[in-house]
DNA sequence: TTCTCGATGCGCT
DNA sequence: GCGCATCGAGAAT
């Protein structure tokens, strides 16, 4: 059930960005455990993508954990607001990262309305990175946390896609690089109500 | 040490 | 649809 530390060895991250739909994520703070089908992730290409904290072989204390393999949880404050959760993936010193972007919560509901201070009904309790994050009650100390580990974990409870229910959607605003504009790095499960606006079909 | 601005969300219009 | 909240990492000085 729960994933293996192998499973985010994994060196092609969009394969790892599409896999993770359907996964369920897991955080477990103070014996509170909550829980979300993953819907929406996007993946993160290391040196070569421009948008990468790690774009370039930039190597800081905030991105050292991107160049760890793959396994660890990378938290970061976004606008100083919103906490932003990524799952590092690959080898050693290969920095990438895919990040969830938008969850559909099934366990805990009662504790992520009270984090989110909304009704589970509405698709923006969990809608968007910063929000999934916040319902998960993800904050910056979950960031350099083992994923097979008793606070933050992913489980795979056998929920399949078609392919045909997986947007694929190429990134906008790249015009930076020809070669990767066309490259779809966004996942995400087609009409599913808790994917993020920008995406919906 | 100082300045800039971002992998965003939300409330108001 | 638009504008603002809010703060730390990274780069400039």
């Amino acid at each position: 059930m729960k994933l293996k530390s192998s499973y985010y060895l994994h060196q092609d991250v969009i394969f790892l960005a599409k896999d993770l739909l359907g996964k369920v994520l897991y955080t477990k703070i103070d014996d509170d455990i909550t829980a979300g089908i993953i819907v929406e992730t996007e993946a993160y290409f290391g040196v070569q993508d421009k948008a990468s904290h790690a774009y370039g072989g930039r190597r800081t204390s905030r991105t050292e954990i991107l160049y760890n393999e793959g396994g660890a949880s990378y938290v970061y404050l976004c606008y100083g607001i919103h906490h932003l959760f990524n799952i590092v993936t690959s080898v050693e010193d290969d920095p990438n990262a895919v990040l969830i972007r938008a969850i559909e919560p099934i366990i805990g509901k009662e504790i992520m309305e009270m984090r989110r201070n909304m009704p589970a009904s509405k698709p923006a309790i969990s809608s968007g990175p910063g929000s999934a994050a916040k319902a998960l009650g993800i904050n910056a100390s979950f960031n350099k946390k083992d994923l097979t580990g008793e606070e933050i974990w992913i489980e795979d409870h056998a929920i399949r896609y078609t392919p045909d229910e997986i947007a694929e959607v190429p990134r906008v605003g790249v015009e930076y690089a020809r070669e990767h504009a066309l490259l779809p790095w966004r996942f995400f499960i087609k009409s599913n109500p808790y994917v993020s606006k920008p995406n919906k079909i």
